[in-house]
DNA sequence: CGGGCAATATCAAAGCTCGAATATAATATC
DNA sequence: GATATTATATTCGAGCTTTGATATTGCCCG
């Protein structure tokens, strides 16, 4: 009775969601998976992949501004914003509106925030090795730079 | 001048922005730096990347459930039926129910849809060369094979 | 035959993301 | 000093994305 069949889609590896596919397309597929599985691995903490990588940030460059955590996550300034409510809304990061330079909000972690992303940090770092698994030396060094090379591309 | 102190924070390409950092992170850096560029090349056609995907899926493999395209898009179904939404109030797209499947909603691309998808596909992949640019064959290989190997991983 | 199971579709809530617009502060220019 | 420009932060609206929950349908098997 089936005989409509029109299920071929085909499974991520094969056809064009193969080695043959649009680069981009294969970039997004990659991206979204990664992210994904970095959800679910934070999905305990009550943290998610977006929230994690600001405050990686924040904890790296302390004292910066939205606007300044926006260009570093390559989102817009607007982005950040929400983000950043939600963590100082979860005392995760404080924003001190002082500085020299009276417009600027300074953001800074909380005791809260470092204590909760040495674990979230652990968790997301494991991950890691498996995005190298079956990687060459030469091969990766070949990804590393096409990535860098694709982020630095004119917008 | 930009010499305020407390601004240390790199430009894509330094420090751990570069071929130093984490696989994950330079994965994020460059699909979020072209999901911006593909935006941006559709952004005249009123259309967004994720709709541009879904729709390009359709045409690919007409008569697909919903179901289908969440597998084939990497994302859950929810996230189709919005998209779905969208594209059909804009008569991009149509949903007829299924004959013998009673529950299966079959997706296939109305005349207006097919129209703007070749005006569409012609800008998205005037991006593709730049991602290949000083790209060594063996290289695009490399990149290849990763990209669909991390797309393959255990979820 | 009928109950259970899986698949499909949708609703709701929360969060991320962007473009556009607004308000304010610092700096540059005249 | 007054004005223009630039930078920062926020609000609003729209769309994408996920988890969780609910209803419907098809199928398996006891």
């Amino acid at each position: 009775m089936n005989d409509k069949a029109p299920s071929l889609a085909p499974a991520p590896g094969d056809g064009k969601r193969g080695t043959h596919g649009y680069l981009g397309y294969l970039l997004r597929q990659a991206a979204t998976a990664h992210r994904q599985r970095m959800e679910k691995a934070l999905s305990g903490l009550g943290l998610t992949a977006p929230q994690f990588t600001v405050m990686t940030m924040v904890e790296a460059y302390p004292g910066l501004s939205g606007a300044d955590l926006a260009r570093l996550a390559l989102v817009t300034p607007q982005t950040v914003s929400v983000i950043l409510a939600n963590l100082e809304r979860a005392d995760l990061v404080r924003r001190t509106p002082h500085a020299v330079h009276g417009r600027i909000l300074e953001v800074v972690l909380t005791e809260a925030g470092r204590a909760l992303l040495v674990d979230a940090r652990a968790r997301v770092h494991a991950l890691e090795p498996d995005l190298q698994a079956d990687l060459p030396p030469e091969a990766e060094d070949a990804v590393r730079r096409w990535l860098v090379a694709v982020a630095q591309l004119a917008p």
